[in-house]
RNA sequence: GUGGCUGUAGCUCAGUUGGUUAGAGCACUGGAUUGUGGUUCCAGGGGUCGGGGGUUCGAAUCCCCUUAGCCACCCCA
């Protein structure tokens, strides 16, 4: 063979996804989808209904309460008719839009959730990513404090259904901050006061008042008043007892008071232990809407992650859009950071696959068997795999037990002759002989046993 | 977007002052007289050293650019 006629070795294009994307693989899409599915059944247990929006929106409908800081996040292009368009980067202006358009059919209140990939272009960095999922649920067109308490509930539930026992629900009124805010007459620096302030659990006491005082122009005394009512401690009752001289004498403060106390015993009326709710006056979040009450959660276990579900109340949604002033209150589950968090926990269990049961594919002729077999075996609710070659039977049960399959179903010469098949429990290597009408429900009787003991 | 650190097989890494065909463990595929995995033994496949350019007789090793990851800042609607 010449030099001409070797075979050109072909370029190949490098494999590789872009900055802050990612793949998944089924070891961690299924407890991501599982993740995704308790939440939709929670939302759903306390009423809301699921909504979605288009990917792109047209760029002004994005833009249109835009920081810089918003664009230079915003992925955004012109399509193929010229328009302008950008890619949503919240799930909250697509809410607000879509609310403003369809407010009328909708009627209030409104609750809907809403499970949806979004898109910034900001730095990467570890459980930072351009592209990721949110999990908002919101309640809109109502001021009844009764809607705070149920985001509370709602939170909660969450957490517990994932499987977290310790966690604490921080839990703050915008209103008492802006009351105080008034009171030392900073209202018009309020946005960057909040800002440092929410920086007082990272930075500490002395740094947050040299920010204060270096971006939001404040005394030494106006901050140190500000840190010295996000510094009060105690129980739950206390701080409440010891905000009211503070923030005496001015109305807004008082009404947050107010219903702060509200919300507490709400929440605990609602079933909400109450050790799992923490008054914590120094929570701001950075979000400019916020208006009213302000939720974060930590777990007690892996407090360093951060709050892994947040919202609060706001006063006008749809403002941009619609005349008609739409209040409403909401949070979102923190997806990403609750799977890092129950990975770290190990509470992620390291499966390759959804299937239970591998029917193994022992003897060549017997394939039609072992599909009826699989096809009885689904009809009781089982998810079940039929190895599609004829292998060595140690190579098909060593694939079993690398994915995690919890059973296989082994049936040669010997169990087909007799009626009967052999299910080997992988975890404990012991076989048993069912006879083969009755395996299904048998099998389906010992997995439920083993799941709830 | 700014600054710092890093990038060798699917994964974790080794690779001496720049010097022949770049290594290990794990993982993967197959085998150990043809019906039982998660512990053994043997064999095998897999890398143009993130990509491109430069210096050099010679580059995984030195220089530049670029890309990706991590960390800090920023920000977190």
């Amino acid at each position: 063979m010449s030099d001409s006629e070797k075979p050109k070795k072909r370029q190949l294009i490098q494999p590789r996804t872009l900055k802050g994307f990612r793949d998944y693989l089924p070891e961690t899409m299924i407890p991501r989808e599982q993740l995704i599915q308790t939440a939709r059944e929670v939302y759903r247990s306390f009423g809301f209904g699921p909504i979605d929006t288009p990917t792109l929106e047209y760029l002004e409908i994005l833009t249109g309460k835009g920081s810089e800081e918003t664009d230079r996040q915003l992925y955004k292009f012109q399509d193929h008719g010229g328009r302008d368009v950008g890619m949503r980067f919240d799930l909250t202006v697509p809410l607000a839009r879509f609310v403003a358009q369809h407010i009328n059919e909708l009627g209030t209140p409104f609750k809907r959730y809403h499970i949806a990939p979004v898109w910034r272009g900001e730095n990467t960095q570890r459980g930072r990513y351009r592209e990721f999922m949110q999990c908002d649920f919101d309640t809109i067109g109502t001021l009844s404090v009764a809607a705070d308490i149920e985001t509370g509930l709602v939170i909660n539930a969450l957490l517990s259904a994932i499987g977290f026992e310790r966690f604490t629900i921080h839990l703050n009124n915008r209103q008492v901050l802006n009351g105080l805010l008034q009171k030392e007459g900073l209202e018009e620096q309020a946005t960057p006061v909040l800002r440092s302030l929410d920086k007082l659990a990272k930075i500490g006491e002395d740094k947050v008042i040299q920010e204060m005082m270096a971006t939001a122009g404040t005394t030494e005394a106006q901050a140190r008043n500000v840190l010295a009512m996000a510094a009060l401690e105690g129980t739950n009752e206390e701080i409440l007892t010891q905000l009211q001289p503070i923030i005496a004498g001015n109305e807004l403060g008082e009404q947050g008071v107010e219903r702060l106390g509200k919300i507490l015993s709400g929440m605990q009326a609602g079933g909400v232990p109450a050790e799992r709710i923490k008054l914590d006056v120094s929570i701001a979040r950075g979000l400019d809407y916020y208006t009213g009450a302000i939720f974060e959660t930590f777990l007690d276990d892996l407090p360093g992650i951060g709050s892994v579900c947040s919202g609060g109340r706001y006063d006008n949604l749809a403002e941009l859009y619609s005349k008609r002033q739409l209040p409403g209150i909401g949070a979102s589950l923190g997806l990403d950071r609750l799977l890092a968090a129950m990975e770290e926990l190990d509470m992620l269990a390291k499966v390759k696959t959804p299937a239970d049961v591998l029917v193994t594919y022992f003897d060549k002729g017997a394939l039609e068997k072992y599909l009826e077999i699989a096809a009885s075996l689904r009809a009781v609710g089982l998810k079940v795999e039929v190895f599609p070659e004829p292998k060595k039977l140690g190579q098909q049960l060593k694939y079993a037990d690398t994915r995690g399959f919890g059973y296989a179903v082994i049936a040669g010469e010997d169990e087909l002759a007799s009626n009967t098949l052999q299910v080997k429990d992988l975890a404990t290597g012991e076989s048993t002989a069912f006879p083969i009408e009755s395996a299904a429900t048998e099998l389906a009787e010992v997995m439920k046993k083993a799941v709830q003991p």
